[in-house]
RNA sequence: GGGACUGUGGGGUAGCUUGGUCCAUCCUUCGGGGUUCGGGACUCCGAGACGCCAGUUCAAAUCUGGCCAGUCCCA
């Protein structure tokens, strides 16, 4: 779970507003027009100094989502920012399929009983859930929870599933819409109502295996970062910090910039603590029952969120080639004495792009070239292709990728160069975002040295839950607890512990404020 | 859970202190016309708002109360 608040900073200087104006009541100061197709914004407000306020304007700007939907959490997922969530989901599936998961759906509603099977679990969400309590007219015997992640509605079919260590690993997963009843500031993607989910769920003979699936998700998860560009932290969640139930939380964490870091997801290693009390158990080789160990792999949305906000800059959003809604645009710069080569010459740059499964948009609209620089460079498109009378006339055309890379590319050999300048522009992306995540660390020695973070912290933690919330207070966020993997820069061996000076079994671990 | 603040066209805003000159300002957006088109064009015409309910008053965007919605801070 998400803790702490970023306090969307004040743009410097001018008078303006700096957080969207509310709206009215629901229902009524809302309106069902559809939304809005190019919508430009002249400027973005400042990365560094104002990052929720420059986050909700690029994704705004980018147009993904439709935030103006009359309840608080819900957004509407634009055609553009849809198409980008597909892409997403795309890489996902590609991935956890490679390591034998299969997908399934559960139902959205979780009866109330089996919900409140696991104690830890329900009393983790049960602050958060939304409750059906009526069919129609009449209260139901057994109410209804919106599923605020799919344990509970799993397990107890799971158990009728599972008879025998031949049905065993079971590894399924489902894409979702799962729903939390979030009481701080939801932001389109990062903290939201209804929430585009991800989970794997599987079952494994023993702890082991259990364990090796984790492993397993780690390995899925750096291909799916892959596809995104994205650089992230796997790191061992602190005790209290668990998702509720389980044995212990691996959280892939990115940093935003200051001491900021946003969870893209979580991978949970359950042992038996719901195999339990859901009864999921096999007969083994040699005739005894055995109950199951579990683990859970989710995502979200939130995956996007981060994306906007690591690969963003100045100009927009910033979208790799492998989610791209759209992975190139062709702009024909059209005037009154070019005639019609340049426009019929994007017209068949576009469609053969397409022909070979590239993601191509055409802007053939009437704004003039430089409004739709801006506005696809906004929309984060990663490489734009353009074609003016001297292109026509040379049978080319000019790319000028969303990193400002221009080139000029063959219309012979178009499919090839764009194939390449995608790479090209995927691995500088890749490399920038690198650099950025680089220098998002810094060790902090004491406590006191915490205060102020301007980055990521690490610290010397003893594993102490007492010393845990000290480096807590002391950074105004939290304790993301200890990395899986080598730390992204080597601060040498771990001296006495920040918060109680103890050497005992004393280890890296980190500290940031969570969005 | 406690406290503070804020609601004006699709988005962003001016007006509110001191009620009237406001059938509400500007930018943007949207629809239409014309001239344009190699980095956010110009121009003409048109569309679009005071969160809801009540009260005070000759008169309410402006004052009062309630409600709703939202934001922030603290637990």
């Amino acid at each position: 779970m998400p803790r702490g608040e970023h306090n969307g900073s004040s743009r410097s200087g001018a008078p303006r507003r700096t957080t969207p104006r509310p709206r009215g009541a629901a229902g009524d100061a809302f309106r069902w027009g559809r939304p809005l197709s190019r919508r430009t914004m002249t400027d973005l407000p400042d990365k560094t100094t104002a990052f929720m306020d420059w986050y909700l304007a690029v994704v705004e700007a980018a147009n993904l989502t439709d935030k103006r939907y009359p309840v608080k959490g819900l957004n509407v997922w634009t055609a553009y920012g849809f198409r980008a969530r597909r892409n997403l989901d795309a890489v996902l599936v590609r991935e956890i399929e490679a390591t034998g998961s299969e997908a399934v759906e559960f139902p959205a509603l979780i009866p109330a009983t089996e919900f409140a099977k696991e104690k830890e679990h329900i009393k983790g969400f049960d602050a958060e859930v939304y409750w059906v309590t009526k069919g129609g007219l009449s209260d139901l015997d057994v109410p209804l929870v919106l599923r605020p992640t799919s344990e509970t509605a799993m397990y107890p079919v799971f158990a009728l599933w599972i008879r025998s260590h031949r049905d065993l690993p079971l590894n399924v997963y489902q894409i979702v819409n799962s729903f939390r009843y979030e009481t701080k500031t939801t932001r389109p993607f990062v903290r939201v109502r209804e929430i585009h989910f991800f989970e794997e769920h599987t079952c494994q003979a023993n702890e082991a295996h259990a364990t090796e699936r984790v492993r397993s998700n780690l390995g899925a998860f750096r291909k799916m970062a892959d596809a995104f560009a994205l650089p992230y932290l796997a790191i061992r969640r602190p005790d209290w910090d668990k998702f509720p139930g389980a044995f212990y939380t691996v959280a892939l964490d990115s940093p935003l910039g200051g001491a900021r870091t946003l969870q893209l997801g979580s991978i949970h290693h359950y042992r038996e603590n719901f195999s339990r009390p859901y009864a999921i158990q096999y007969e083994a080789a040699d005739g005894s029952q055995q109950f199951v160990h579990q683990t859970t792999f989710g995502l979200s949305e939130r995956l996007l969120g981060a994306i906007v906000a690591v690969h963003g800059d100045a100009k927009g959003a910033v979208f790799s080639s492998a989610i791209a809604p759209y992975q190139v645009v062709v702009i024909p710069i059209l005037g009154s004495d070019v005639g019609e080569a340049p426009l019929r010459v994007a017209e068949d740059v576009a469609a053969r792009l397409r022909r070979h499964g590239y993601r191509a948009h055409l802007d053939a609209g009437d704004d003039r070239p430089g409004a739709k620089f801006y506005r696809w460079e906004q929309a984060g498109v990663p490489l734009r292709l353009e074609v003016g009378r001297r292109e026509a006339e040379a049978r080319s055309a000019t790319s000028v990728d969303r990193l400002g890379t221009k080139g000029r590319v063959a219309l012979d050999r178009l499919e090839g160069e764009v194939a390449d300048r995608l790479a090209e522009f995927d691995r500088a992306l890749r490399a920038r975002a690198d650099a950025a995540f680089a220098a998002s660390f810094s060790v902090a020695r004491s406590l006191a040295e915490l205060a102020g973070s301007t980055r990521v912290r690490i610290v010397a933690w003893c594993g102490s839950e007492a010393c845990g919330h000290q480096i807590e207070s002391g950074i105004d966020g939290a304790l993301l607890g200890t990395p899986e993997d080598a730390l992204p820069i080597d601060p040498g061996a771990p001296g006495p512990c920040i918060g109680c000076g103890g050497t005992e079994s004393t280890r890296w671990a980190l500290a940031g404020q969570p969005l």
